[in-house]
DNA sequence: CGCATGTGTGAGAGCGCTCTCTTGACATGG
DNA sequence: CCATGTCAAGAGAGCGCTCTCACACATGCG
């Protein structure tokens, strides 16, 4: 450990001082602030009163040590780029994660690994028992630690479908049903030669979003067409390098289905690059509903996630598996809104 | 606290189970891992060979409860919308700070306060002293919890410089000699009848904006001017709807500086609808760069913070703190870097 | 009235660690 | 040869809390 201790530290008002302003024992004013029943009211008041008048609050470090829990649980960020640095899905996350447990007197930690060193260190710490449970956020296939942690039978669940460990407990959107809403939406809008622009293909939400796609042409008879799929990174840039490959394999495309908002907006400057009108060339929706997506000239049709409610799901299983360790696996699937724009207004609109 | 046990938790091996296999006491072994320097060189091995061997890890709650300190700081985000939801300030924030103290072997805690109750709730965690210190992330004029944790002589930095509380630590970027080189390079490109577009004005960093502003006209010897100067509240409708009172008012202007990129979008979506033309008749930047700056049409010149810069310095700062709680207050300013794109080209380009 | 049963409270152990104090081994000097 | 100093290592207290167990007392029943 790093830290020294050059400066004693305050100390705080002890279960032992309530006691004897109160004038019971200390086991006795344990009772009463953990709100055991085993209490007559006399005696509570006037250990509340106690309790009051110190300012008193339990130690959390001495609670920890004697009940093996540390009220508080782990959110892992696993994610060095895309998204989560992209738009807002980060703090609504967390918010939603954070607004759930705090209602139960329960910390967030929050661990960011950022090398493979990282992650180790990461993986020590929860394997250790330092917290109650672990959130773990976007994930890719490749990634050892949920296996580690998972393992180690800690208490966890995953945001987002994982690849692999499909034993565990996870809160996801349903990214096909999302995607094939938005490209049923584009055929409705008269459009039938229906490009897609893919995430990462070592992410469950980019196979989900590219299976969403192909349902909807295949359900329309359309069929699905390899020429008419790439494959990018979630950026701005990626999405534009994208757009110009299938522009040029298949010029005679009239929409796009991009699988984030960033890689839309690189889209759409390529469209206009080549001389391509949104809507009425090229229709085109994105998915996230990102700031970027209102701001877009057009704005841009998207896909929105109820990412705070993914926050507060996650937390929410995570805190009965941390009430009970035996209970079986959750899934937890929400929906999907799609956000109609002008990016996607249809050929033959009334 | 409202979580029960069933289970009973697993147990870690302890200093002692090691002492044990090292074949010596307990207290050589803490010294060992420790780093303290009074250990022979055969001991310290065997030691090392035992916590290895074992896969022992310390038990956090065990040692704060004696040294006092929690090896913990806290992150307090009371921002309820605005700029920390819109754009990747926030995560890129908790970035710097967190890879600061992941290196001291220090964890993360995260508190997002949303009510007044709640925001009652995290300044008695703190004072508590669940945390070694905390970090204050956007922070309004009207916020009573720094007050009252630097009452409680808790270690504090504050990311944003505070309206109130001046003898606080604190990390800001150069907010007014951003918004100066901004609007000089306005002038540099023959603008002369610039509006400003500004924040809230109970943030800081609102009125720093704005006087850079200012300085820059003042400078220029174009004078402030009132009419020129509309405030809005960092988002995208708010952005637009003080463009038109702008325009309303000021017809012959020829350029805008907005106080944050969101609010630039609204501006020139505003803009655009009034047929005036970006950069041709109206020169527009913006504050924060944003993706929605790269993604704007034209492209959004605006403002670059040295974000993970701001978590990574308030980090330090606070584990100086930590370290040593009568040090003196320090502040650190961050300089911004000006990012020119085609929304501010100037009217005599060579 | 004696015993079983239930209920409120206290005593005390002990969670895993750090840190002071003490001991013991050895080197050095007079 | 003993006094003194130095340094490694151990003994043991105690951080603040929870929780089991024991106990005192009240109540119910045969």
């Amino acid at each position: 450990m790093t830290v020294s201790n050059t400066q004693p530290r305050p100390r705080g008002v002890t279960l032992e001082e309530v006691a004897r302003l109160a004038g019971v024992s200390r086991a006795t004013v344990s009772r009463v602030v953990n709100g055991s029943p085993r209490v007559s009211g006399d005696v509570r008041r006037s250990v509340e009163t106690a309790v009051e008048k110190l300012g008193y609050v339990p130690n959390r470090a001495a609670r920890s040590l004697v009940t093996r829990r540390s009220g508080s649980i782990a959110v892992v960020i696993t994610e060095p780029t895309g998204r989560l640095f992209s738009d807002p899905f980060f703090p609504r996350l967390l918010r939603g994660i954070s607004t759930t447990v705090a209602a139960r007197d329960v910390q967030v930690v929050l661990l960011m690994p950022e090398t493979i060193g990282d992650s180790q260190r990461t993986a020590d710490y929860l394997v250790a028992g330092h917290v109650d449970g672990a959130i773990l956020v976007s994930l890719h296939g490749d990634d050892p630690l949920p296996g580690r942690i998972i393992d180690a039978r800690i208490a966890t669940v995953v945001v987002g479908r994982p690849l692999r460990n499909r034993g565990v407990s996870y809160v996801d959107v349903d990214n096909r049903g999302g995607a094939r809403n938005a490209v049923e939406d584009l055929i409705a809008g008269g459009r039938r030669v229906i490009a897609s622009i893919g995430g990462p293909a070592d992410m469950m939400a980019s196979q989900d979003r590219l299976h969403g796609y192909r349902d909807a042409l295949v359900a329309a008879g359309l069929g699905a067409d390899p020429t008419l799929e790439a494959a990018a990174d979630f950026t701005q840039d990626g999405g534009a390098a994208a757009m110009r490959q299938l522009l040029a394999a298949r010029p005679d495309l009239d929409a796009v289905f991009a699988a984030s908002d960033l890689m839309a907006a690189g889209a759409m400057s390529v469209l206009d690059a080549a001389g391509r009108r949104v809507p009425e060339d090229v229709a085109i929706v994105g998915y996230d509903d990102s700031p970027v997506a209102a701001t877009a000239r057009p704005p841009l049709t998207s896909v929105r996630q109820p990412i705070e409610e993914m926050g507060q799901e996650s937390a929410r299983l995570l805190l009965e598996l941390v009430e009970d360790a035996d209970r079986a696996p959750r899934r937890v699937i929400l929906t999907t809104e799609l956000i109609r724009r002008a990016s996607s207004a249809g050929r033959a609109m009334p």
